[in-house]
DNA sequence: GATGAATGAGATTTCATTCAT
DNA sequence: CATGAATGAAATCTCATTCAT
């Protein structure tokens, strides 16, 4: 994973940029972002705290990587839904895939959520926002009745809290993904049909 | 001295509690909690640092503190919740009242909502976790299919969402609120429903 | 205990500044005078720190007022010795005296023993080097062959470590008493008659 | 930077660790634990308060570290007696080897002697007690007479003691070190006869 | 690629002390 | 006699960051 054959912008030999990367997004993920100290992470790892700025030039830099790495399949997604014609069926597809491409980007998605505070003061902040308006923007017209456009981000946070909050109601990950999909699939579905009839 | 003969709002000696306590929340909710020093805190009431720890032995304190005082009325609402019939009007009651409830507690709301990670490691975590979970069993059994459960966590964040995260929708607060409380109130029925239709 | 017919000097009815005496002088010996705060004193006495300055201009007052109130009986039996001639018998007598006096200022010389550092820097350091310096110049001419001289000393810490280090040997106070007792007389004798032998 | 071309004293990179306790131990056993802050000890070298965590993790470890360093032929002196014949040749052997190995400790001693209430509380107090109780239980059997027992203790005060309180006796260093040597030796033999002929 | 050593800034916290009431 | 409120100074400690090697 991550090695090709071209040098194209991934790491070879030596992986410990990745490595890096994951531990941080563990920790940061569980003790939040201020938590968590570059030490800690270099103790993990069993490097020293200087290597980390060998790959990264600062705390910032580190997950914005992460943030810029996993969202990429989510950013794609939503630029394809863009182009579709924005038929019901064409949202739900996109719920669909926005609920498969979370699962991959889970750790970074429950940081965002749990550091929302420190998120909006990092670089990545403004981006992630535009990001969930473009996908807002898809589900539903912005001049939609506010009870249908306060379904559509119902419905996107539906999707995001099944991922990591949820884990009481349900421990078995698919089935409870499964029950996140159908209601937020409904309330897109409402959203869609009030949309039409109109307030 | 720093007593007034009119009740209103003076806040010369005497309230230093309170005044630590709005400042703090507000700034709290507004950077986050350990970005948000105590010095900075001292210094936007022009006191000293040791004047906070005359009031609050440490920084968990104020917040534990803030907690305290502004979770109390959605305390007692699910107190009175649990001793009602489980009916959907009471469901639905319960509901409006939240909602209400939500709007004196908004920025520590904002607070906990944006600072999870932090929040999870502080003493009021907990507290706050089974607060929810109570909630959430007065509007559906734990036995009743997962979906529905689905739906009521669903219905609680879009309250909570509506508070804070969903100021580009509308500007007008009590708009946001009545459509906020709208989709709340139907997923509640719909789980309601789906409940009594069974498994 | 301090109470007189006559007025002088001795606190009357309000005993607060003794009990801040007591409670102090416990704190100190216990936990040793820099880790003992005026927060710690005045929460055992239930009042406020403010109400010890009341009593007592600073911190170090409260311990210099200890060192006096409890050293006077020590300090009247070196008075004492001065002046009665220095034959074997006398230091047996001053040994035998100094024992008894030390058992009502133990925990003044067990926090002596145990903060010689801070001692040192207080101002009844001197003082209470001046008074040990008395002593043994009771028990040795200072012309002494140095031997005998060391062990006048040895003799006095033998008296003071016999108060407070020694309660694992045997915990039954008046045997500890006796035995060390028995030890430092032995001690003087020595001395005494090695320095009429000669250098 | 800091390199001198002839081999005196300089102390360039490297041995920052050892220079920091040198100069710890120094201002600990003039001033005490407590009044010695981090500050004073970074000036002293020239080096910022951060430099010494980077060595130490905390201001106890720092003592600890010296404790543990320099007491380390004491407690081979130690496991050395436990194993050899009780005889009171052996005992004066080592009396005068803890006399010679108390020489290059002395300042921690000093500082151990002058700061026992701190020392109680850190975690080095218990092992040095042991490490005392040890030392005593090889020169007297601990169902020996009282006052016996109290003459093998005393003569270990007064070793100790010699090394940093008898100063005004005789400035002479060595000289001093004999007529404590002598003292203690005397203390010892009296002991071990003592113990022999009863109670 | 990585380390060892260090720094500057700043955090939380504690303390003795003061003073109007 | 005593308190409530506050302060100024300083303490211990942590952190992101730097740089020569």
């Amino acid at each position: 994973m991550g090695v090709t054959m071209d040098g194209t912008k991934q790491q070879r030999r030596g992986n410990t940029r990745q490595r890096i990367q994951d531990v941080a997004l563990e920790l940061f993920a569980e003790q939040g972002y201020e938590k968590t100290s570059l030490r800690e992470i270099a103790e993990h790892l069993d490097v020293t705290k200087a290597a980390l700025y060998y790959h990264f030039k600062t705390k910032e830099e580190i997950i914005v990587s992460l943030f810029e790495d996993l969202t990429k399949p989510i950013e794609e997604l939503i630029e394809w839904g863009r182009k579709q014609p924005h038929t019901l069926e064409t949202k739900h597809e996109i719920v669909r895939r926005y609920s498969r491409a979370l699962v991959g980007a889970e750790p970074l998605f429950r940081f965002m959520q749990e550091n929302q505070a420190t998120v909006r003061e990092l670089r990545i902040g403004d981006t992630f926002k535009d990001r969930m308006r473009d996908l807002r923007d898809i589900f539903i017209d912005p001049e939609a009745p506010l009870v249908e456009q306060v379904r559509c981000v119902s419905a996107v946070f539906t999707l995001h809290a099944g991922m990591f909050l949820m884990q009481d109601l349900e421990s078995d990950f698919e089935k409870r993904r499964a029950a996140v999909l159908e209601v937020a699939l409904d309330l897109i579905t409402r959203a869609h049909e009030g949309a039409r009839g109109g307030a």
